[in-house]
DNA sequence: TTGCAAATGAGAACTATTTCTATTTAAATT
DNA sequence: AATTTAAATAGAAATAGTTCTCATTTGCAA
């Protein structure tokens, strides 16, 4: 049956022609993981764990020079978080901002459309226009809920 | 005359003692510079190259040392923008957040007691109480104001 | 002032990331 | 399908930022 559509990796195929860049085996790699991960936010570190893992061999040095690639082809976002980390995760639409649980490290994304307008209000007040943000919140769970 | 008030140096002094950190020259320089830094953004470097400017021989693995201890004790604020600098600044009672110009680099504070009711209430929707966090604006001069 | 635990300086070590270069590959051309 | 060529890759080496090690120095309590 020829014909036969392969969804994800085509897009992967576009999206990289989109953004001119050649199609190769570890551009299309490095995307495919970035899209399927769970958490989204992985380190090139990661990827890099996650590629050998699956027997590709993809060189470190090309990991970094791809997510690079990548973060200025606005494909994918860089995230540096306060202890020194930095993490890459696929760029969505639905912009989101994160929670870190500073006792567990665990990350969780939020979206909230009211900080969001606020933000925009702040840099017009200041004579500007909010090109984009960052906004991490550092939290603890709460003992008595 | 004897018995004469040094202001700024006693409130360092004090500000070591009450944080359980004894004492010494290197600690008294870096925090000094970083009260009198303007702008208030410095990275380990920036603090480095001062002392060594100011004929005070620091070495920079004391910087970095002394600089961590600020931070944990929490006289000090550690941030990180996303084009990977890590700065470090005196903690204010007023927190304030930052706006980064991305054709200049520069970096203003501002304070939105808004924003930060906002943040509160989402980490508590979340079942979290807010601990920390970091908002950056990544902004642009309006052209037609 | 003396003694000692704590702090420092200098350089080695480490970690994350980037660069270099010989080799391989994608894709345009025939 | 084979040829060509510029672009991309792997792996090693280089770099930048930060932390560690340990011999020496210092703050401060007795």
């Amino acid at each position: 049956m020829r014909f036969r559509s392969h969804g994800r990796i085509d897009l992967a195929r576009s999206e990289l022609t989109k953004a001119g860049l050649k199609v190769t085996t570890p551009r299309l790699r490095v995307l495919e993981i970035l899209e399927q991960a769970e958490p989204h936010h992985l380190s090139a570190e990661d990827v890099y764990k996650r590629l050998i893992g699956a027997d590709e061999s993809v060189g470190l040095a090309t990991v970094y020079r791809v997510l690079t690639q990548f973060v200025d082809a606005g494909i994918v976002e860089r995230h540096n978080f306060d202890d020194g980390r930095a993490v890459y995760e696929v760029s969505k639409h639905d912009h989101h901002d994160h929670m870190v649980d500073v006792d567990t490290g665990r990350v969780t994304e939020f979206v909230s459309d009211r900080i969001e307008a606020l933000q925009r209000e702040i840099a017009i007040e200041n004579g500007y226009e909010l090109v984009d943000h960052e906004l991490v919140l550092y939290v603890r769970k709460r003992k008595t809920p």
